[in-house]
RNA sequence: UCCCCGAUAGCUCAACGGUAGAGCGGGCGGCUGUUAACCGCUAGGUUGUAGGUUCGAAUCCUGCUCGGGGAGCCA
C-alpha cells in the first residue's frame, strides 16, 4: 500500500478536482446497487461522495468487490470526479478502481432510528454519523472562536492544574484521589489559580476540563465537562458583563458564518441565533424574582432558581441576558459582596435563550484581605489551604473579575440539541462511563 | 438521595390473559441512476432477572438489576 500523504485529495474540496481522476481512501457509509450499477457512499471524515460502480467499466473482480463491500469497511477508490445534480454534494465519483483497506463484518448501527441507550454505549461508532459529525464540529469551531476573542484581546492563555489539594469552592461533591498516599481532588474550577494568573498577566484564561461528583441527572449535566474562564485584573462587574455580551456574541456569529454547513444537517433555526449581539439585556435578582412571581412562580427572596425558572426569565428575552446581584449568602464565598448593598454579592449569571439555562457564572471577586479571611472561616473551609489565595489579597490586591462558560452548554444552545451528552465526545455521565 | 417512565430478534417497535410478529440490519437471488433505493426468499427469541397470582403470563402483582426523564446542585 501507497504511503498515507496529507496533500491527498479531501472529500470536502472534491469540487476543486473535477474533471481529473483522484484517489479516495475512506470508509463505506451506505451503499446501494442496482444488478449492473453499484453506488457506494463513501466518507472520508471531511465529507461524504458518491462513487459509481458501472459494471461495464471495471474488471469483474473490482465489480464483485464493489457488490460485496458491506458498511464501514475502508476502502481506497480511483476515479474520476463529476459534476451530477443527481448526487447528494453535487460531485460524483466514476470508479475504475477499488481496493478493500479492511472488510467490516455485522457493522451495528444501521441507516435508521436508534435508542439513547444503544447509541451511547456504542458511542466510538456513532461519531461516525453525519450529525454527530455536525455537532463536534460546531464544538470545534466554539472552542476557537473562544480562544480567537481572547488571544485577540491581549489574555494569555494560562492552564489551571486539574489535581487540586482541595475544594475550590467548597460546596459541591469533589471527585477524589490517592496522591501518594495525600488525598487530591480533581478539580472542579480553574477560577482561584486564574485569579493568581491574572495578578502576573493581566488577562488571562484557562480552557480544560473540570469534574462534579453531583449526582445530577438531567439533560444539562455531566460529570466531566470542559469550561473556558477568563479573569480580568483592574476589572469589575459591569466590565466582566461587556466582556461576556462580546464574547458571546462573537463566538456566535462566527458559528453561524463558518458552520452553517453543519447547522443546516442539525436542522437548527437560526432565526434567534442571529439576533445574539451586544448589548444583552440585564436585570437583577429582585427584578428577576418580581418576574417569577409575576408568572406564579412561589419563590422567597434569598433562594437560588431551579431550570424551570432560569427557562421563565431567559423566556422574557429574545437575546441571553445577565441576571446580576445574587444573595450573597447564596454564593460562593469569593464573591465580593455589592458596597452599597452587602446582601447581594457582584456577580451575574448568563441565562441562555430557548430554555438552554445558565451557560455562563462569573462575577467581581472579593479583593479585601481581611473581608476574605472573614469569608473563609464562615464557610468552614480550611485556612491554611487558602494561604497562597490569600497572598494574593496581600501584595498589589485590585479589584478583579472573571467568569467560566460552559463548552458543553453553549454547544447544545447553539446546535439546538435537547440534552449536553451529544456535545462531548465521550460524555462522562452518572451510571455511565463506557466506553 | 428523591419522584416519574421503561426493558420483547443485532437495532427500532408491535402483540396487552389464550400458538411471539413486522420493518431495518445479516445471508441468498433479481434489477444500468439509486437517494435511510426497491422486489423475492431466508436465518434469527428461555420476552432483563427472581418469585407470586392463574387452567394458562411478554401481558397482572412484588423484589432486584439496568437504562431514560426530572428534582436538588450547578456550567
Amino acid at each position: 500500500m501507497e504511503a498515507y500523504l496529507l496533500t491527498n485529495v479531501i472529500i470536502s474540496n472534491i469540487g476543486e478536482y473535477e474533471g481529473q481522476e483522484v484517489t479516495l481512501r475512506g470508509w463505506v457509509y451506505n451503499k446501494r446497487s442496482s444488478g449492473k450499477i453499484q453506488f457506494i457512499l463513501i466518507r472520508d471524515g471531511t465529507g461524504i461522495i458518491q462513487g459509481v460502480v458501472f459494471k461495464g467499466d471495471v474488471t469483474p473482480e473490482t465489480f464483485a468487490l464493489a457488490d460485496s463491500l458491506t458498511q464501514e469497511s475502508s476502502i481506497v477508490a480511483t476515479g474520476k470526479v463529476r459534476e451530477d445534480k443527481r448526487a447528494p454534494g453535487g460531485y460524483e465519483l466514476s470508479i475504475g478502481d477499488l481496493q478493500l483497506v479492511h472488510r467490516a463484518l455485522d457493522y451495528p448501527i444501521a441507516p435508521k432510528e436508534h435508542g439513547v441507550d444503544f447509541l451511547m454505549s456504542h458511542r466510538h461508532l456513532w461519531l461516525r454519523s453525519s450529525q454527530q459529525h455536525a455537532i463536534l464540529r460546531v464544538r470545534a469551531e466554539i472552542i476557537n472562536a473562544c480562544r480567537d476573542y481572547l488571544d485577540e484581546r491581549g489574555f494569555t492563555l494560562i492552564d489551571a492544574p486539574i489535581l487540586t489539594p482541595a475544594a475550590c469552592e467548597g460546596t459541591t461533591t469533589l471527585f477524589e484521589t490517592d496522591y501518594f498516599g495525600d488525598k487530591a481532588y480533581l478539580s472542579q474550577s480553574g477560577q482561584l489559580y486564574m485569579e493568581a494568573a491574572a495578578m502576573a498577566f493581566g488577562r488571562v484564561y484557562c480552557f480544560g476540563p473540570t469534574f462534579r461528583a453531583e449526582k445530577s441527572k438531567t439533560r444539562r449535566h455531566l460529570m466531566e465537562f470542559w469550561m473556558i474562564e477568563p479573569e480580568m485584573a483592574f476589572a469589575d462587574l459591569d466590565e466582566d458583563m461587556r466582556v461576556q455580551e462580546e464574547f458571546v456574541s462573537y463566538v456566535v456569529q462566527r458559528v453561524l458564518s463558518k458552520r452553517q454547513q453543519e447547522l443546516e444537517m442539525l436542522q437548527r433555526d437560526t432565526t434567534r441565533l442571529k439576533k445574539v449581539e451586544p448589548p444583552f439585556p440585564r436585570i437583577s435578582y429582585d427584578e428577576a424574582i418580581a418576574i417569577l412571581r409575576k408568572n406564579g412562580v412561589e419563590i422567597e427572596w434569598g433562594g437560588d432558581f431551579g431550570a424551570p425558572d432560569e427557562t421563565i426569565l431567559a423566556e422574557q428575552f429574545e437575546k441571553p441576558v445577565f441576571v446580576h446581584r445574587y444573595p450573597t449568602q447564596s454564593k460562593a464565598f469569593y464573591m465580593k459582596p455589592d458596597p452599597e448593598r452587602p446582601e447581594v454579592a457582584l456577580c451575574a449569571d448568563l441565562l441562555a435563550p430557548e430554555g438552554y439555562g445558565e451557560i455562563i457564572g462569573g462575577g467581581q471577586r472579593m479583593d479585601d484581605l481581611e473581608m476574605l479571611e472573614k469569608k473563609i472561616v464562615e464557610h468552614n473551609l480550611p485556612k491554611e489551604a487558602y494561604e497562597w489565595y490569600l497572598d494574593l489579597r496581600r501584595y498589589g490586591s485590585v479589584p478583579h473579575a472573571g467568569f467560566g462558560m460552559g463548552i458543553e452548554r453553549t454547544v447544545a444552545w447553539i446546535c439546538g440539541l435537547d440534552h449536553v451528552r451529544e456535545t462531548i465526545p465521550f460524555a462522562r455521565m452518572l451510571y455511565r462511563i463506557y466506553p
